[in-house]
DNA sequence: ATTACCAAAAATATCGATAATTTTGTAAAC
DNA sequence: GTTTACAAAATTATCGATATTTTTGGTAAT
């Protein structure tokens, strides 16, 4: 009786601690039918699997994430919201689409909310937030780019601990709406990074200027670590913008 | 065929004026049983009829507002984004809680967006967008913020004046994700405004804040008009928050 | 009294079928 | 050759039923 509770306590644990580790994906597909199609259109829809303007047909969706009608009109509803799906009334949904236009706006959108955020967490942070800013410029710092070999594939690593470092930065804010206008943003920026497609990348020192948006923020120079990190994202832009019409 | 052709060019204009000045209720119910769902929800949710916290059992929605389940969970997926709706995985939905903590939040992300939406306005706006700013003014001065009679019921075309004549200063920012971003903001605002249910308003002459407010925009004052905005916001907040506590 | 357990009830999530709508393809009319 | 009309096919939106999960309430053990 008590090996038995203690067994089944135990697996349930093993259970909590793994949904703490894992993947999103992973946590998502012990989850709700919904939540993992949510989780799986978003990523195929951010990666560019399923590209822009292709219509998202109810049946075929079915079929290839295996549920039903219900759980993939849910996900599509949510995903509407996150602006990576469009739905017309009586006619269904399909893929965001994307145009330099809207990349412009992301742009500028993101640099506005941005700056204004890590101005407000260099003045409000605390030491523990200077201590996180530290951890995650040194972890992003740790691993490279792009997978080792002579093509540009992205390395997953990096990238989450790029996205990271920049939620570290603004997250003493003091607006958890504000983070979330932010993440947001920050997600539809890397879908277009995605869709870009660039092979060859421009050769500036990414990681200088991460460092010195880093030290500008500690040294708690609200000035100078804004005009840093809008120049950060205006290159990059900037970049992807000649990528994306050339 | 000419006269045909111009027939045809009235009537959709005609149709999109009444799309503009109609309400958002009436021009969603011709639509689908999700968009009609989405409506009365949102509107109910928005006045306080649905309380904060109030859980929302799929049955007692489908008989209420006599829709199946489907469009009832396509509804609340979208509500859920807007942050009306908090949605727990296999525990179902609930009308989204309220704090004094996240009103703060609310108020001064609102500050920042707007902050910085109109001084991009400014710079940016044209001619058209004078006209628009003057003309908004001026149909919010020409109503009551409260019905006849001495109760404090809110003037539903006050409230829609109030709204364009804010939503048209920082129309020419141009970025339409920030307009997207600050219509939530303003939409959360409303909320929060209807549920502190206030009996006495305060005594200040917020006619002649937006006043001051337009004038400072169309003199392409950017930091006086920034500052009138805000202190306007900031004002209305704080004697919000203290009713929401007291 | 408090906790642990279990069965009944309630509620959620999901499915498959049907009704309503849009799209497509074809043939007749101009 | 283009447009119009209309039926067939495809697709969306919606419903009602079922499977799964959580909540509730009562009972026994500590």
């Amino acid at each position: 009786m008590e090996e038995e509770k203690t067994k089944i306590e135990s697996a349930e644990r093993d259970r909590q601690e793994n949904a703490l580790t894992g993947n999103d994906e992973e946590v998502a597909g012990q989850g709700s039918m919904t939540s993992k199609a949510y989780a799986r259109l978003r990523s195929d829809i951010m990666s560019g699997v399923l590209t822009p303007g292709r219509k998202l047909k109810i049946e075929e969706l079915r079929q290839i994430y295996d549920v039903g009608t219900s759980p993939i009109r849910e996900a599509l509803s949510l995903l509407t919201s996150d602006h990576f799906v469009e739905r017309i009334d009586q006619r269904g949904f399909r893929v965001a689409k994307i145009s330099s236009q809207e990349f412009d706006e992301l742009l500028v959108t993101r640099c506005w909310l941005e700056e204004r955020a890590l101005r407000e967490s260099i003045i409000k942070g605390d030491s523990s937030w200077e201590e996180q800013v530290v951890l995650s410029a040194y972890r992003l710092s740790r691993v490279p780019r792009f997978e080792p070999g002579d093509g540009f594939i992205a390395n997953p690593e990096w990238e989450q601990r790029h996205k990271h470092f920049h939620t570290t930065l603004i997250s003493a804010c003091g607006s958890s709406i504000m983070l979330k206008f932010c993440d947001q943003l920050y997600d539809q920026n890397v879908r277009y990074r995605q869709l870009s497609g660039s092979k060859a990348y421009p050769t500036r020192d990414i990681s200088a200027e991460h460092g010195a948006i880093c030290d500008a923020a500690l040294a708690r120079d609200g000035d100078l670590a804004a005009e840093l990190l809008v120049a950060h994202y205006s290159m990059t832009g900037k970049f992807l913008q000649y990528q994306l019409q050339g």
